[in-house]
DNA sequence: GAGTTTGAAACT
DNA sequence: CAGTTTCAAACTC
């Protein structure tokens, strides 16, 4: 099991959640927030290492839910050497992810089952020592990147060991130094000397280049790793070998052999790349071919993958800062000219409803909606809250404020926003702010709600496509059983194949009555199999021409 | 594979 | 908190 999956409480803040909105990012990925060592050590009792039987598990059931999700892809174990820590201190690694030793070259171990009082023991203690033992030492930090922007998907985070190294002689630029081994590099918080593991450093630069010639992989690899939280206790992706994935990264000659390595490791990352060899397309593929590939690159990928873009959140987030001021003037009474853009814009929304895809739909004519007030506010705010500011409105909410807090440049909040005559006096403030407050989480469900939809959607459209995929050799299949069986009258089996024909037809037809861009849209990266071109001819009557392998 | 180097973890 | 020891991984030969 990999080290993000060790059961390991994050370090979520409410606050913080609350506050910055950050939809991208870890927090809404992990949901137990472990308020002490002994919940902590109640969480680790446990490991979600497959090895172990699932009844043993203490992890509540969103956590497994999440991991469940994660374990879609396979990982290897990291067989530890331990010999004189028991396995039960944070030199080793199995321990320090979280999981037991199994099949391991340790010797004396207690990190597993039979030991799990010495072990608890252990957990407990080193969570006294410390209580971030088990948590990751890498994180995203959300702030905007200033120097060492890691390029991902265009991804604002500084990816940043949390202690930091403390490197003499190795320069940072050897597996010794956690940050290099996570790819990543050192940041203020380390404490290493002579370091060269810095954006910009030639020899860093000369090491990865020599080695892998893709330095854009490389480094992705790692900030995939820490957005995701996948890299765990010990620093680390997967506990795999270390030599041997040093190895494999450094030496892959492939820029995609590093993706797909790099991306299978951390799956969930692909969501934010929307182009690019994915594990959908190969899922795809290989079920077109009707086999089914057991490799250890499958990969999981979220039907949401594509959607959600960093400016979806940013439009979303001012949509709702939008919204909360829209709410204010209506609840003032004050009608502006961009409410109407707005009403205008939900009416569409309410007439796409229900229709693929309307998620991106609602960002992008937001960001339109958004666009088209700036210019008319002439300040960075969409709609009415920036007119609502300027003109004079009262002010926000607390609760909004603490939405825009990520938005220092959208909106100059200043005590002469509250002397309009038009504004609630003081006393009434509660009462709106609640209700703005109100408006705000209704559009925030709402909003999830579609994303959901539009997720299962895709979920569903793809299942469709290995559906039909399948169908011609189902079919083909079926009809070869119909007539091999000796024992079916001759009727019958005509009746037989006549069933299987008519399924196809359904499933083929339930296809073309969907939307068909979305079926093949960039967001699947689905490229049209030969059932598609078939699916289509069929669909449009037109003869698929190139292909004439259907229902041989 | 054995020995050395390295830096994190543990300990004082 | 700083210095020292222990430890296991990384590295070299």
């Amino acid at each position: 099991m990999e080290s993000g999956a060790a059961s390991i409480p994050q370090d979520i803040s409410q606050k913080k959640l609350v506050r910055q909105l950050d939809f991208t990012g870890t927090l809404f990925r992990v949901p137990i927030v472990t308020a002490s060592p002994a919940s902590a050590a109640r969480e680790l009792s446990a490991p979600s290492e497959p090895a172990v039987p699932v009844s043993q598990c203490s992890i509540s059931a969103p956590m497994m839910s999440f991991y469940e999700v994660k374990d879609a892809t396979p990982k290897k174990h990291k067989q530890c050497n331990c010999r004189n820590s028991k396995c039960l201190k944070l030199y080793c690694e199995c321990f320090a992810s979280g999981v037991y030793c199994n099949g391991c070259n340790c010797s004396n171990c207690c990190n597993n089952a039979e030991n799990e009082a010495v072990r608890r023991e252990a957990i407990e203690s080193t969570l006294e020592r410390n209580p971030n033992a088990f948590r990751p030492k890498i994180a995203n930090s959300p702030q905007p990147v200033q120097d060492s922007k890691v390029e991902v998907g265009e991804l604002p985070f500084v990816v940043k060991h949390n202690k930091g190294c403390h490197c003499k002689k190795s320069g940072c630029l050897k597996r010794y130094c956690e940050c290099f081994q996570a790819n990543i590099l050192c940041s203020e918080n380390c404490k290493c000397v002579d370091c060269r593991n810095f954006d910009g450093s030639e020899d860093r630069r000369a090491l990865v280049h020599s080695e892998s010639g893709n330095t854009q992989v490389y480094i992705q690899q790692a900030a995939n790793a820490a957005i995701n939280g996948a890299i765990g206790s010990s620093g680390y992706g997967s506990p795999a070998s270390k030599k041997r994935k040093h190895q494999e990264f450094l030496h892959s000659t492939s820029a995609k052999d590093q993706l797909d390595h790099g991306l299978s490791q951390f799956p969930e990352i692909n969501c934010a790349k929307a182009s690019g060899h994915t594990a959908l397309s190969s899922r795809a593929a290989a079920q077109t071919n009707g086999h089914v590939i057991h490799s250890s690159k499958l990969t999981y990928r979220s039907p949401l993958a594509g959607i959600i873009q960093q400016e979806h959140v940013k439009i979303f987030c001012k949509v709702l800062v939008a919204q909360s001021g829209r709410q204010t003037t209506t609840s003032t009474g004050r009608r502006l000219p961009e409410e109407k853009v707005i009403e205008r814009e939900d009416k569409d929304k309410e007439d796409t409803k229900g229709q693929n895809g309307k998620a991106v739909q609602m960002s992008q004519r937001e960001s339109a909606t958004a666009h088209s007030n700036e210019t008319n506010a002439s300040i960075h705010v969409p709609g009415a809250v920036s007119a609502g500011i300027e003109k004079g409105a009262r002010p926000m909410s607390p609760g909004t404020m603490a939405l825009m807090c990520d938005e220092p440049d959208t909106i100059f909040l200043t005590l002469d926003n509250c002397r309009s005559p038009g504004f609630p006096r003081k006393e009434n403030f509660t009462e709106v702010y609640a209700q703005q407050e109100r408006f705000v989480l209704m559009k925030l469900r709402d909003s999830l709600h579609d994303l959901a939809n539009c997720g299962r959607m895709k979920e569903e459209n793809f299942n469709l496509i290995s559906m039909i995929a399948e169908t011609p050799r189902h079919e083909a299949s079926v009809i070869n059983q119909a007539k091999s069986c000796s024992d079916v009258p001759a009727h019958g089996k005509d009746e037989y194949i006549h069933q299987a024909s008519i399924s196809k037809d359904i499933i083929i037809n339930k296809a073309a009555g969907l939307n068909r861009q979305e079926l093949v849209s960039e967001e699947l990266n689905f490229k049209p199999s030969h059932s598609e071109h078939q699916i289509h001819a069929k669909s449009t009557g037109a003869s698929p021409g190139h292909n004439k392998t259907q229902s041989t």
